[in-house]
DNA sequence: TTGTACGCGTTATCAT
DNA sequence: ATGATAACGCGTACAA
């Protein structure tokens, strides 16, 4: 007779060796045999608010803990149908223009238990192929590159939820978070007015950017209401460069410098702003206002203490996670649009009147 | 006799008619049907290099594209154990001071077919809990925040590949790309010597950073080596309103500014100079020399010009991408370092001495 | 509360 | 070149 049978329960070491001798990974399956329990009562220790016993769940996490385990996103999410990953898909300008705004979604995502995927693009290039975001199991995507119509389109078609960020798109109705760049831009031309400015400029995005040409028809409108002659506008990178360059144009243009210049973000505004005070030898705000458009950090350095208007970032970026997190759960429901508004920064690069 | 028999090849609106009303996803095994082809062809056609004839592969695409049929990702990464997803490891910050470095790690790894995913910590804290990282089946990691001890070890224990950046550790070899911060700071260090400044003073990181604590070393031998004394260190926070504070400190402790300040970073540098010119009304560099590190964007700001020593990240970017995908490929072998040299830019912030 | 059995959608192995 | 079949690791009805 046969008297050497296995043990009935192998060791923790028993279970490592097999894993090791397998080149497999820690499965629940083991942490179950470790444990002396089924693996679908591993499974449920790891959801919140399964019906578990202390026991079984004490004697599970301790084999868990042995063994090093930890669930497999990959096939949880194949059938759940959630990855807890959000695209975030954007032009590499975003990080450099708002890095606190970067910082911020990742945080909010991140309390939320969801990831941050990268899908950046060079400038301001709209994304070659969504594929890869359709590949990979997201569970949303903050769209804050201009996608064309047929892109957003795909997104609806498979049913992705997805929130467009600073990005405006016509004849569509979908979720955004955005700042009023309209009314920001009304009010900036009416303080700049009260203070006696008369001959105004822009150095915005280029002409195909949604916002800018918001910001164009604010300032424009505003300056025909108070009966202004309209802004000589030129189109930039939304770069530092963009701003020097778009000086050195709208001053060959006119002949002399304008009394205001309305730039379309921060960036641009403090190479307008160097190139005025440095390189074409105007007093800022002496002969030249400057006005910017973010609120970044560098606007506030010693050396610009910049009149901006700064964007809320940190709402926006909550709104952005508590819409998608929102679309995610319930499957999409009607559209929204959260629209902040941005605040006059009383700096020091432009005269301004009272406050409207 | 029955005599309806229902068609052998459904159309693909059948198809498409059959998903709907199941609530399922497009699956490999519906663009099978619909191409009438298995379900192991399909899955071929959507591998490289696999051996499939120019025919079927032509009825598999055509089928996929009528039905819009992606791969799932997450069924694939179950069986490949590859998910083209890389853990980003960064404190918010980096974000802020190096959006370049974001935008260039992000786009290398999309050259080869890689993702990153963002786990950003609140600024230079070190992360919690790694559990998420563990969780999604990541190929690899980029740390550029400062892990623990224990921390670093799970990675190892975990089989995760990982690269330091700009990161060291003592006792211990890893992956790593950095910059030499020591041979940086000793250059630097020279070279402000040769122009005559004897009294240095230094304003960078917590004392905790290990690269913080290589530029003092680098800083405090080259001074002792030409026989001049130790530099006055004060640490910050590797952001502009620690240069502010930094350099009230030094004045208030020494009772005059000293002949030059190395900072540990650009941020800081520039805080430091806009506090100097603006506050505390000193000529730079007339009474006191600036300098910085990095190679930031702003620093080539017309307003500062700061004199830095610029890193390469584009090549080290490149080379992080590069290592990750090596080890990734082969499975870990053994340890490097590759070391990167930093060069000086010579902005208008500090006098420098003729080159070494 | 616990265990059994099946499905999620793909890749890999092995015949043919 | 192609098709059947077995993993991959987990969630979840369902039965007990």
């Amino acid at each position: 007779m046969t008297h050497a049978t296995p043990p009935l329960s192998p060791t923790i070491a028993d279970i490592k060796a097999l894993i090791h001798r397998e080149a497999r990974r820690v499965t629940s399956y083991d942490v179950a045999i470790a444990a002396g329990v089924s693996q679908s009562a591993v499974s449920r220790c790891f959801k919140p608010g399964a019906s578990v016993s202390k026991a079984t769940y004490a004697r599970v996490m301790q084999a868990a803990a042995e063994l090093a385990y930890t669930p497999n996103a990959a096939a949880r999410s194949l059938n759940t149908r959630r990855s807890n990953l959000v695209a975030l898909i954007a032009p590499d300008l975003l990080h450099q223009q708002s890095p606190e705004l970067l910082a911020e979604l990742s945080r909010q995502f991140s309390l939320r238990g969801m990831r941050l995927v990268l899908f950046s693009q060079p400038r301001e290039a709209a994304p070659g192929s969504l594929s890869e975001v359709w590949e990979h199991q997201l569970d949303g995507a903050i769209v804050a590159a201009s996608l064309s119509e047929p892109q957003l389109a795909e997104f609806e078609r498979r049913a992705l939820p997805f929130v467009l960020f600073n990005l405006s798109v016509r004849d569509k109705n979908v979720n955004a978070v955005l700042c009023d760049q309209v009314g920001a831009a009304r009010t900036m031309v009416a303080r700049l007015a009260a203070a006696g400015h008369k001959r105004f400029a822009m150095i915005d995005g280029p002409a195909g950017s949604a916002m800018a040409q918001q910001r164009r028809r604010g300032v424009a409108e505003r300056l025909a209401e108070l009966g202004l002659a309209p802004p000589l506008c030129v189109s930039g990178e939304h770069d530092y460069a963009s701003g020097a360059r778009g000086l050195r144009e709208i001053v060959a243009r006119l002949g002399h410098a304008p009394d205001a210049i309305i730039c379309g973000n921060d960036a641009m505004a403090i190479g307008c702003l160097d190139t005025a005070r440095h390189e074409l030898g105007l007093a800022v705000p002496g002969q030249l206002s400057v006005t910017g458009f973010d609120g970044m950090a560098q606007a506030g350095w010693l050396s610009y203490n910049l009149t901006t208007l700064r964007q809320p970032v940190r709402q926006m970026a909550q709104a952005t996670a508590d819409m998608l997190a929102g679309l995610i759960g319930t499957g999409n429901a009607g559209c929204e649009r959260r629209v902040f508004s941005a605040s006059v920064v009383e700096g020091a690069t432009a005269r301004l009147g009272p406050t409207a």
